[in-house]
DNA sequence: AAACAAAAGTTGTAATACCAATTTAATAGG
DNA sequence: CCTATTAAATTGGTATTACAACTTTTGTTT
């Protein structure tokens, strides 16, 4: 079970102290020969660990001094991800990608359109479903001709990777109505391969649509009542009923 | 003058002898003992600075066998950002912009509406305009109350501010408009306020397709005969008038 | 009380030894 | 001659020890 090697693990038990608070902002960690001591390696394991920390601009160190923690790399950027719920990533989902279906339907390419059929057949079969389904999205997206869409839809699933609130919640949504999504999908192909652009964008935002209201039939069934009440007034506020028209 | 630590100077000797070409992706580096040898320091250094180096992904350790170098740092996400052009992201803000004052006319607020009037008041007195311009999409983007968009919006800024080219196509093109620029605002401010969806996302539509227009407009005049012909092909791929419909 | 000096503490680097895993070379067998 | 097994060499992983350079604390002296 050591696969990783040994630094690595103190390291990381380092870290868990510094994010735990025993050593705050600013305080000095131990000396190496303690830190030896209390995790029962030899010193320079421990200087590679507190190395790595340093690289990682976790911790700083001052020769002949000690290791001192520093603040927290919280950029702004990570502040404003921590922010983002299901129900938000959904919604920015179905508009940003009901737009890139109708413009992929005027530029997709018959190349594209057949690994769009892929995804649909793989996905049928079973075999690598999420990834399919991550597939099938980004060659949508990548039908755009436009990077810069591309770009967003791929941060959009880095982000559903990286919040565990939100990929466990869209875990359990997904697994539940395997079958819905392949129709979605293949609905959305089928408008693309007419190059229907209004047939695209509609599609796409039935698919978030179900999406979202699974969401919601699922923290409803998770809530109390009083919480019920809340979640009714932000279904509004996420709906995409003013989409439709 | 020794200030940094020996790893240090040593992780950069080596990082630079791998960007030079000596050591390409995929190959291994010279054992331990012998680098140590070649840099005149010891077995630990040379271990610390590979540490350093791992950390920062540059090269992977494969026990008892080697430390071999990996791929250029270029993530994927720096890939697609540089092939983003002014007209690529022109378009993906007016996609995601057009939908997020669609949003945002739902459910702004009355500060959030005084705030953006401030921006207006600002751009017609001159001083600071794009700094207002900045913040007149980025509360439109908050508004919607959705932090996912937010971060979207946010990052096709950061896109615009990084890349040169993109940047300075966008200077010479405001600073030849900027009463187009602030009626544009005005018009969207106006629906925002009435809280009229399809007219914000009209007004926003609008405000992008001047922009369009204007980038065609500049790149056609530096262009020779050739080149104006391909142009007029793409601006059939970047036209917005499929959503006016 | 202030200045200086000594001492203790801490990290920096080195040298060395041994271990475990992998790779390579040699060897035996077919 | 080729293949498979085995042995040796190579290589990174960790530990131990030692000393140097620097910082901080302590204590003494003026």
């Amino acid at each position: 079970m050591k696969s990783r090697r040994m630094f690595w693990q103190i390291a990381e038990k380092i870290e868990g102290l510094i994010d735990s608070g025993l050593y705050p902002t600013g305080s000095r960690l131990p000396p190496e020969r303690e830190l030896a001591e209390t995790f029962n390696v030899s010193r320079p394991t421990i200087r590679e660990a507190v190395i790595a920390l340093e690289v990682k601009q976790r911790v700083e160190v001052k020769t002949s001094s000690g290791v001192y923690v520093l603040d927290s790399p919280k950029d702004e950027e990570q502040e404003t991800l921590n922010k983002v719920s299901a129900f938000e990533l959904t919604q920015a989902r179905a508009l940003v990608e009901g737009e890139a279906a109708a413009l992929a339907a005027q530029s997709i390419s018959d190349e594209e359109l057949k690994a769009l059929r892929k995804t649909l057949v793989a996905m049928e079969t079973g075999v690598g479903a999420e990834k399919a389904d991550r597939e099938f999205h980004l060659i949508i997206s990548n039908a755009t001709k436009n990077n810069a869409i591309l770009l967003a839809v791929k941060k959009f699933w880095e982000l559903r990777d990286s919040l565990p609130t939100v990929k466990s919640t869209y875990a359990d949504v997904c697994s539940s109505s395997n079958q819905d999504r392949l129709e979605e999908h293949k609905a959305i192909y089928d408008a693309l391969k007419e190059r229907n652009t209004q047939a695209a964008r509609a599609a796409m935002h039935a698919h978030f649509n179900r999406l979202i209201n699974a969401l919601f039939e699922m923290s409803e069934a998770k809530a109390l009542e009083e919480v019920r009440k809340k979640t009714s007034q932000t279904r509004d506020l996420y709906s995409l009923n003013h989409l439709v028209n």
